[in-house]
DNA sequence: GAATCTATTTTGAGTAGTCAAAATAAATCC
DNA sequence: GGATTTATTTTGACTACTCAAAATAGATTC
């Protein structure tokens, strides 16, 4: 079995290398996991011995197959999980993160397959984070971000990509949620902010950072 | 925070020592943790350390205040996770205990409350175990087993103490559920069985071993 | 009151993961 | 092309377990 720390490796190197394909670096992975380079290179090295990565050594981590297999199903477990939090025991989809960083090591595919019947299969989370399959399949659909999509056009919401706790209950506050329909009134470069326009509630600012962290897709 | 591993010692400790009051031998501990006896001498003295336990040497541990507390609070984990997985995601009762392992490490006390409720507050989990309260109060009444109790009087089934999952299956095969009513018809000690007549159902015999794990009142 | 048996403890060593700090390689600057 | 900056790797050390095997303390037997 592998132990959460290989999970949780192997999971943000499938994170940070946009699905599986690309070199991540050491820094980068170093960095996402909270720990220093160093032990990011000592296992890694670990984790290529046992076949779940490959390491070019000053270049970079890529998942095997193997590893890539494994990571999907961590982050099937992770998701999967923040749904059931959410939809069934109704908490903050704010808190839920915390939580499913620590249960989905402790899941079995068992428990799984029947939380994921329970919730009717879905094939996105609370966050708009799409669930890969049983068979890790994931949808990698490339959407707009609210700094990149039309001006002035209806737009569904699709997903949050910013995990913060303090974003998240901004978000939730202003009715961001993934499904919400709403229209960006303006956007100025030059003040680095949009105008965003939400179908119920308000009109309110957001800077081109916090838009790029917001997924939609053109409406009806 | 305590890790898995200092959880499960103060878990079995507690489950060991009838309540948390007795001195549970360091061979008794280390076989119910697979372990050998010089790991769980080892691990027993860190835990004296961190004021867990109170270790007499070559006499055996006791839980501290502080101890016991963690202890009940894993067991409370434990026995509300196995509840939750029977009768929400209807899993088979002698499958759970091992699921129940893992995830009582996992699951924070936010989402231990939010399973309670949803759960209705049980006081017992699937097997009869009694679920300790949030403020650590645990019911500890003494029952009759199958191979101590009145002969020819109504029963009410409470609990099964074996937790082994091939009892558990042929416990269940038989209808020997908590809150079944059944009586026993016949105990031969020379034979060292029991005959056991289920409210419904054909009767069956039981060795006094096995009718020793089964937990009784008088009905009605 | 020794000799023996049994449970416990100690010792030495190994695995998994981590950090601090020094060494090295690669890229960038002049 | 040589010097400097930056990222990565290596080294040595530490924590939290764990086991095998030797040492020891008690209890039991003769
Ligand atoms: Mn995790
Ligand atoms: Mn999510
Ligand atoms: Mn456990
Ligand atoms: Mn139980």
């Amino acid at each position: 079995m592998a132990t959460s720390t290989v999970e949780n490796y192997l999971k943000h190197i499938l994170l940070l290398s946009e699905g599986g394909g690309e070199l991540v670096s050491m820094g980068a992975l170093a960095t996402s996991l909270s720990v220093v380079p160093g032990t990011a290179t000592t296992m890694v090295k670990a984790l290529a011995d046992s076949g779940h990565v490959e390491h070019r050594p000053r270049q970079g981590v890529r998942l095997t197959a193997e590893g890539r297999r494994l990571a999907l199903s961590v982050l099937r477990k992770h998701r999967l999980v923040e749904t059931f939090l959410v939809t069934v025991l109704k908490m903050d989809w704010a808190a839920v993160h915390a939580e499913a960083e620590q249960l989905e090591h402790a899941i079995s595919d068992e428990v799984l397959d029947r939380l994921d019947a329970l919730l009717g299969h879905p094939d996105t989370d609370p966050h708009g984070d799409p669930i890969p399959s049983r068979q890790g399949k994931i949808n990698s659909q490339v959407y707009a971000t609210l700094a990149t999509c039309a001006v002035a056009k209806p737009l569904r919401l699709v997903r949050i990509t910013d995990q913060s706790a303090e974003f998240l209950q901004f978000a939730e506050q202003n009715g961001l949620l993934p499904g919400a329909t709403v229209h960006v009134a303006d956007r100025n470069l030059a003040a680095g902010l949009i105008t965003l326009k939400p179908a119920k509630g308000p009109a309110l600012a957001l800077s081109l950072a916090a838009a790029g962290s917001i997924l939609v897709q053109p409406a009806r």
